[in-house]
DNA sequence: ATCAATCTTGACTGATTGGTCAACTGTGTT
DNA sequence: AACACAGTTGACCAATCAGTCAAGATTGAT
């Protein structure tokens, strides 16, 4: 089956499709692509591997396929951001919708830290074509705020790498977090949600 | 050969096994424990198979004794901080410290970030006791920090997770960071440097 | 020089895994 | 009912990989 064919979707297909991809997810966000088999794959969607096979011509369709239905959502909360709205609400919101999506997709975020902890070998084109110019743009627009004196001057780049990291901390290391803190991550997410209001709304003062 | 003898190390042991675990950090890090081969760290060692596993009796033993090494480097610094120390300096030293260790260390870090991502599968026991513990501890002495008014008051775990989160971003993420700032990763370190110094004055005010 | 212990490796093995294929079954359209 | 096509799978294959083994090479103490 190619699934570069423009034919609607048949209802198996669809609910088929749909299961895979939510299978690889779990499997591929625990394990990482060289560390998951399709045997696993296929028994967590509930299908032979053949079957699976049939839907995705190999292994790494459907790990490109997940990356790029992810790279979407990753990249829109950070588009969204306003340059004409109020400086120090665009950032603050930009920071609670980014913890609510390592609180709501936690392995999403996984699948992706995994990529890029190994080098991204597979999305460098995405991080250094899509993702750069929007970074690029809005830190001008944070550059802009900042000569204006509505929020703190710091270089812009790092202000957003620092959201990203405090961010998806939570989700990437919630094994560590949720260790030491002896809590399940629900109510940890709650009290990260309050200390990153705290530390932001200083930072940017 | 049983690593659990008494016996004195030879030249050609001491050599030998740091060449195997200097070549399976720079294999395991990049790839992670699935991914990576004993062929692979053999070859990067420039020694054959069989003899790599006449050193270390498995690939597990190999990974074990590489995480083991670098987990009590990870402590170190943050172990060192001074509860008599002045407060503030206490602080911004461990970021900075921590920081030198992303920049000099980036693949013990990313090992680390490897093992944390997938579920910390082997080093649970590590995280749920002597981390634990130690960052309990010195939770208490920044508690007692903010106690007496000296650095602002915060969630101290959340504020040593913010300090981890900050830091070992620019290691474990640097492939990102590497090509949306279209730099290499030193002076990216510097900047990082100017840019966490910066923030942190402003969240311990 | 000898000899025992250490060190080294080519050639294997058994298990796992990504992917194929031919044959079979289910679906929906006429 | 009949038929074309979508969907499904057991059995298989070739490649890869962790780990074994027996035989040979090196080392160093005497």
């Amino acid at each position: 089956m190619q699934r570069s064919s423009e034919k609607p979707l048949t209802r198996i297909q669809k609910q088929n499709i749909s299961a895979i991809l939510e299978a690889a997810l779990e499997v591929f966000s625990v394990n990482g692509f060289r560390g998951s088999t399709l045997d696993q794959i296929a028994c967590a969607a509930g299908i032979s591997k053949p079957n699976l096979l049939y839907y995705f011509n190999s292994k790494q369709a459907i790990h490109v396929a997940l990356l790029s239905e992810l790279l979407d959502a990753w990249l829109y909360p950070l588009r969204d951001m306003n340059p004409n709205g109020d400086a120090k609400d665009e950032l603050m919101n930009y920071v609670r919708r980014k913890l609510d999506l390592s609180r709501n997709f936690p392995r999403e975020s996984r699948l992706f830290a995994n990529e890029i902890v190994q080098g991204a070998p597979r999305i460098d084109t995405f991080l250094k074509g899509d993702l750069k110019n929007l970074v690029d743009e809005k830190a001008k627009v944070i550059s802009g705020w900042m000569d204006k004196g509505l929020i703190a001057r710091f270089d812009p780049h790092h202000l957003i790498f620092s959201i990203w990291a405090l961010t998806q901390h939570y989700a990437d290391f919630e094994a560590q977090t949720s260790l030491i803190m002896g809590k399940d991550s629900d109510k940890i997410y709650d009290d990260a949600s309050i200390f990153l209001e705290a530390i932001f709304e200083k930072i940017l003062a």
